[in-house]
DNA sequence: GTTCTAGAAC
DNA sequence: GTTCTAGAAC
């Protein structure tokens, strides 16, 4: 059978032999699906005591990680400065699974200013966005504009100010700008077009 | 965060 | 007619 992955054209949900008595879709919780993540051993790519590594489920890039602290911290707006050791070495693993993954491939690694997703979670995502999972305007602005803070920005603005606070009034905005390639900055009008145009650049580190 | 789909845009 | 976007989901 064709092993079609996340994203892959995905067929309707056939009526099921499941015989519950309902059929309603569990709309809530879905934004605590990192939690269950986390805990899954199929996902987790690296585990110590500190911190968690998975693959993005729906990775929008070549390589897509998601470091996650064991400890709850919900949010951005949850640090304290006596998180700083801790943000420091979620940077450090994330670094370091770029290493393991591919060193001559380009990386950002960063936090989304209004993530969906409840508990904290560091993106490292490779910089070619080539992937199938990256589908509309929301996620390309969510990587490409300032919705989304370097990881080494944000652990100087905890420093420096004792929280991380961020107007978030102008990020809606954010993510229904224009569509412009993130190397070049040419505009497009689709996405079809821009994922296919950003295949022409390199994303090598050379 | 995703799926689904109406109707806008082409 | 087909492609593409954007908003609802109890």
């Amino acid at each position: 059978m064709a092993a079609s992955g996340p994203c892959g054209s995905k067929r309707k949900n056939e009526s099921s032999v499941e015989g519950s008595s309902s059929n309603k879709k569990p709309a809530f919780a879905w934004n605590k699906g990192l939690l269950a993540s986390m805990d899954d051993p199929e996902l987790q790519e690296y585990v110590d005591e500190r911190v968690v590594i998975i693959k993005d489920k729906y990775p929008k890039a070549k390589h897509h990680f998601l470091v996650l602290p064991k400890e709850n911290i919900p949010n951005l707006k949850s640090l304290k400065p006596s998180h700083l050791d801790l943000l420091k070495y979620l940077h450090k693993k994330g670094k370091e699974i770029i290493h393991r993954t591919d060193e001559t491939l380009k990386f950002r690694l960063g936090y989304h200013a209004i993530p969906s997703m409840s508990h904290l979670h560091l993106h490292v995502i490779s910089q070619d966005f080539d992937s199938p999972c990256l589908k509309n305007k929301k996620h390309w602005n969510s990587f490409t504009t300032e919705y989304f803070f370097d990881s080494k920005d944000i652990i100087n603005m905890l420093k420096d100010e004792g929280k991380v606070q961020l107007d978030s009034s102008k990020f809606q905005e954010m993510l229904k700008r224009n569509l412009r390639c993130h190397v070049c900055r040419k505009e497009f009008s689709t996405m079809p077009a821009l994922k296919t145009h950003i295949k022409v650049h390199n994303y090598r580190i050379t």
